[in-house]
DNA sequence: TCTGGGGTCCTAGGACCC
DNA sequence: TCTGGGGTCCTAGGACCC
């Protein structure tokens, strides 16, 4: 049996732990530039407050019913997260975690739970409360996808769930697929939720439970849509996955705080994405072969529906894969060069980096003088002093010192867990 | 009028996830 | 005036190979 262990309204929980007097009261917290509402509070819900949508329309209805708002805190959540990914290993052994994103792990319960599932679900959920503050819910059922189902239950009726719903037996799986309706199924988006509803008469879980493999290929997908229909008939196709996969694609994109008219401004801001993503690059032992940049014009017209504008992107095949901050940051600002027109405002951009080869293994270039070593060397000093001290202390000029793209970030609670300067204090 | 039957590799684009 | 920022996998189609 597998289980998914889900944080409720996580970001939102995190700002809470350090402000308890918030419990119980709507919270809100907003994505980066305090563009959108990326994690909302039980009390926020209920005031109609949407996921996703945009925060300037939800203002009024924040401000009339005096919702806390936050701008986002990835230290915070990034540190608390650990913490509750390490009571799981600790409960469940390291092997049988799967964490899956910042709020939410996979568990392979075949040894921890041979007796009540029950059980062991509410044991879990109670130990990272207790351990960590941070509540969860937590779903279990044969395949990935019905403990998702499981999970979605369980948070739509707390109380009378107390977070944890077990899926062992037929009659229980097809009574909550047919509580769910298409449109909640992991790995049916609004696309397919549509398509469903109008083409094929497919309502709910259970309804798309009842297809034939072939028709999944048909109408869903193509083997996307077979695995999916087998797991929501309980045959387990997507296992538990290894950890420490490196990524094969690393990127660092932001929206400007303000649009960005003046091409430096834009060269500045390339280079410090580049800087993070090649940071990122050497966090997991991986170099790049090719670097690609784009950029977002800000749309003149008034037309809602296309309020990003063309992305204009373009890439370079790096002569020899490299990990190092400098050798990805002039490739990154000649690229800004070919895109950019002059008197045209900018309102995002974005570095990214793929073709990612482990960078013991770098294939070599018999055109390129073998690199020094003293270069890897340079990096490893520059991130431990970056990750000890506070942000940045040590950037390549490139990246400049005026920083007018910089994003919003107007909320921002302190970096409790994570700084020393902004610890949390008890008077 | 007829016009093989496999392969591989690459890229762009579309769908999904949180 | 104001709408994140990451990622994944899959498919189709073109170029090229024998």
């Amino acid at each position: 049996m597998k289980a998914i262990v889900d944080c409720n309204s996580f970001y939102c929980s995190c700002e809470r732990l350090f402000q308890p007097h918030l419990d119980n009261k709507p919270v809100v917290v907003l994505s980066n530039n305090d563009g959108c509402i990326i994690s909302r509070s039980d009390e926020a819900k209920a005031f109609g407050v949407q996921m996703a949508g945009p925060y300037f329309l939800a203002k009024p209805l924040i401000e009339k019913h005096n919702v806390a708002t936050f701008s986002s805190n990835y230290n915070l959540y990034g540190d608390l997260s650990w913490r509750v990914m390490e009571t799981l290993r600790m409960l469940v052994g390291k092997e049988n975690v799967e964490v899956y994103s910042v709020d939410e792990a996979f568990l392979n319960l075949d040894e921890f739970a041979k007796g009540d599932l029950q059980e062991a679900g509410l044991r879990i959920r109670e130990t990272v409360e207790e351990w960590t503050g941070i509540k969860v819910s937590v779903g279990i059922a044969p395949t990935k996808v019905l403990s998702k189902v499981a999970n979605h239950l369980a948070k739509k009726k707390k109380i009378e769930t107390q977070c944890v719903v077990v899926l062992d037996t037929k009659e229980k799986i097809d009574s909550a697929l047919q509580d769910t309706p298409i449109g909640e199924v992991w790995g049916v988006g609004r696309q397919y939720a549509e398509k469903l509803r109008e083409l094929n008469a497919v309502f709910t879980a259970f309804d798309l439970s009842k297809k034939t493999g072939e028709w999944a290929h048909k109408n869903l997908g193509g083997v996307v849509g077979i695995r999916l229909v087998k797991e929501l008939k309980g045959e387990p196709v997507n296992e538990m996955e290894e950890q420490l996969t490196a990524k094969k694609m690393i990127a660092t994109t932001r929206m400007f705080g303000k649009p960005v008219k003046d091409i430096n401004d834009i060269k500045e801001a390339v280079a410090t994405y580049a800087s993070r993503a090649a940071e990122k690059l050497r966090r997991q032992g991986s170099a790049a072969n090719i670097i690609s940049v784009f950029v977002v014009p800000k749309e003149q017209s008034h037309n809602t529906y296309f309020r990003h504008g063309p992305t204009i992107s373009s890439y370079v095949t790096l002569p020899i894969a490299t990990s190092s901050t400098n050798e990805l940051i002039k490739p990154a600002v000649q690229l800004v060069d070919k895109l950019y027109e002059h008197g045209r405002l900018y309102k995002k951009a974005g570095v990214m980096l793929s073709g990612l080869v482990s960078d013991t293994t770098i294939q070599g270039n018999l055109f390129v003088a073998e690199r020094d070593n003293g270069k890897r060397l340079l990096m490893n000093m520059i991130d431990n002093i970056n990750f000890s001290q506070r942000d940045d202390v040590l950037k390549f000029a490139a990246s400049g010192t005026k920083r007018n793209w910089k994003m919003r970030m107007e909320m921002r609670s302190p970096r409790y867990t994570s700084r020393w300067e902004e610890l949390f204090e008890v008077h």
